[in-house]
DNA sequence: CCGTGAATAT
DNA sequence: AATATTCACG
């Protein structure tokens, strides 16, 4: 028996935020038209099925999800940041029916980790509505017993509708060792006891490349001077620097299953997904010096054709032209009045 | 502090 | 396997 044959108007509410979501990514993708075609295309037609699902027929349309291991906070829906939605070069079968199970689904290939694939659209986007100053709030618990993903993120100036959020006012520090071999030291202070594992949301990542543009590439910037400029709460040092570490490496080897041979009817390698694929070429000649660190230095994440104009905000006023001496100017005033965060290191 | 590499956890 | 955290050096 269908039991939904009446469907409630509300329903439609996610709909439509989808899609004023939609297009005002495809705004942004705008810029990329001549990069992206297909994309914009893709989003458009999009729009339109939605609309047009909107207008009557099926209600059955598919949500994004979210990066981080199941969280999807238990609120309504939140439409923010999710552009892991699939992009098949081809509007037709984009019908994912995956029911049958016979034996091993092998269609785990393709897609890795985006990394920098995904993220490279933004890395060097103009991103007009630059409007990052609002800082970000995770409410980080050190741990909260029990939630190995303590990820809520606010905006602490303006509203701030106090989501979710569980102010562990009876249990301030409740270590909870998810650990199953932990058997003893529970209570403890939680001095000693593993942080979880943050989980680097889009979002996050975000601010983290906008921060490292700013401050002129991955390797010149500091983790302290990066977690200054993302202004995110609930951030650590440590965590940055962890986040930094993996980044810089990303950037150096992007690409270890590159067992691409043995197979001569194959010319063309570099065409991945987005077509944000450059060949090698020494397009770091090209760079005007600081523009070519933000952007890989290996060259293998390259700018699209078009290179793109120089840092917008060079925040930093340092000369970026040289390796951090280790006994330079890092012009670190330490002054903790600096509207210091909330931290207690 | 910062950069790394290793050990470890998820 | 990839990603994150911690620790230990320099």
């Amino acid at each position: 028996m269908i039991r939904n044959t009446h469907l409630f108007p509300d329903k439609m509410q996610p709909c439509q935020d989808y899609v004023h979501a939609l297009e005002e990514e495809r705004r942004k993708i705008q810029v990329f038209q001549r990069e992206l075609p297909l994309c914009l295309e893709l989003v458009t037609q999009a729009i339109e099925a939605c609309k047009q699902q909107l207008s009557g027929t099926t209600t059955e349309y598919f949500h994004g999800q979210s990066e981080c291991s199941g969280d999807t906070s238990s609120e309504g829906p939140v439409f923010e940041e999710f552009f892991p939605i699939k992009t098949s070069s081809s509007p037709d079968e984009d019908e994912e029916e995956q029911s049958h199970k016979d034996g091993k689904s092998n269609d785990k290939s393709s897609k890795k980790s985006d990394w920098l694939r995904s993220v490279q659209l933004w890395n060097q986007t103009p991103d007009p509505p630059i409007k990052e100053d609002s800082p970000i709030k995770v409410s980080v618990t050190t741990n909260s017993g029990g939630a190995f993903h303590p990820f809520k993120k606010e905006k602490s100036v303006g509203a701030k509708p106090a989501t979710t959020a569980s102010p562990p006012s009876s249990t301030p520090a409740a270590a909870a060792s998810t650990t199953a071999g932990g058997s003893k030291k529970d209570e403890k202070e939680g001095q000693s006891q593993r942080k979880a594992r943050r989980c680097w949301s889009p979002e996050l990542h975000r601010r983290f490349l906008h921060a490292l543009q700013q401050l002129g590439g991955s390797h010149v910037a500091t983790p302290k001077q990066i977690r200054e400029i993302m202004k995110v709460d609930g951030l650590s040092n440590d965590e940055v620097k962890s986040h930094l570490q993996k980044y810089r490496l990303h950037e150096r080897r992007p690409t270890p299953p590159v067992h691409n041979n043995s197979n001569p009817q194959a010319p063309p390698q570099f065409v991945v997904v987005g077509g944000i694929w450059v060949p090698p070429p020494d397009y770091a000649a090209v760079a005007t010096g600081e523009g070519s660190r933000a952007a890989g230095a290996n060259g293998i994440y390259a700018p699209i054709a078009s290179a793109p104009p120089p840092l917008p905000q060079p925040a930093a006023s340092r000369t970026k032209g040289q390796r951090p001496s280790h006994s330079d100017d890092r012009t670190r005033s330490n002054s903790p009045a600096t509207s210091s965060s909330t931290r207690s290191t």
